[in-house]
DNA sequence: CTAAGAAAGTTGAAATGTGAACCAATATGG
DNA sequence: CCATATTGGTTCACATTTCAACTTTCTTAG
């Protein structure tokens, strides 16, 4: 039984107090790096976000509900984000005809070419501030690490 | 030369796109969860962190300054961060004597209380979905890992 | 000593995010 | 079929975050 104090806590030995913090710190500097790197292109990493998953998709689209899932937003987040980037210019909305109730969300012109000529910076940014600081095994070890507790966190979401 | 596609893009490999993708997504989904946790007592991310740092801190209070610097806000957004903290009762402000521009945030009983109470649920919390699914040579790999990445990101943050 | 600049914090307005209430359309079960 | 529940999405009101402007105090170069 690894209890380290007075009641039951487990609380975190060194190393998994500096692991746990370590992760805390990097995916908050990272993403606050990231966002800078957009800023100049007027993009922030949500708009991003976006403009990749419509990008990969069929006919540059998607039904708003399965892009909220996709990003993790509520719908309500996403449907301000979108007016927002539809205001921009980038995405523009789209009724669906075989369900009345729903709308596409879909990437314009303006938004593909947006993606084309930003794509690379991202990518070199996200090679400079964490892929290419990563060797190969390293790279495989945290992925390994990583797919577990996605699934579990994903698992866990909604329940209670 | 690593490169793999028509101009001089080094885009991400496979396996680089998913280790990337599931950073993204455990960090995001990991801290909704922590969020969730949290809210039964009351508090959210950022008020836990605050109750951490000054809890850790000698006579319970932290500078605005430094207290910012360390949980990696601007000092806005500190500002009325402990504003509210202020009138939840956690916190309150004192005066610096030694810089009279400069106040203390420091950790009321009630804070202190709190933080006795809700930290055995949050470092639970912190286990169940994070630290006990690595095994220890993971946990001491993916340390590794991001130490590097930390550091980098800490020379980087403020440059251009 | 003093003027100029930097540092510590706050403030207010505008932008973004959250959560509940809401509308319309579709499923579902008797 | 009809009544009810569910789904897809928006909207409103409110909380939080951001950004720039501002005050006060400290530092420093001359």
């Amino acid at each position: 039984m690894s209890m380290d104090t007075e009641n039951g806590t487990r609380w975190l030995s060194e190393e998994e107090q500096r692991a746990w913090r370590a992760h805390l710190e990097v995916s908050r500097l990272l993403m606050h790096q990231l966002e800078r790197d957009l800023q100049p292109f007027g993009l922030t990493n949500n708009d991003y976000e976006i403009l990749v998953n419509l990008s990969e998709s069929e006919g540059r689209r998607m039904r708003m509900s399965d892009l909220a899932t996709a990003t993790l937003q509520s719908k309500s987040r996403l449907s301000h984000q979108i007016t927002r980037m539809e205001n921009a210019g980038l995405v523009r909305r789209e009724n669906c005809e075989s369900d009345r109730r729903g709308l596409y969300a879909v990437l314009t012109d303006h938004g593909w070419e947006t993606m084309r000529k930003v794509a690379p910076h991202h990518v070199a940014s996200v090679r400079e501030h964490f892929i290419d600081l990563l060797s190969e095994p390293e790279l495989k070890a945290l992925y390994g690490s990583l797919v577990p507790i996605a699934q579990h966190l994903r698992q866990t979401r909604g329940r209670v």
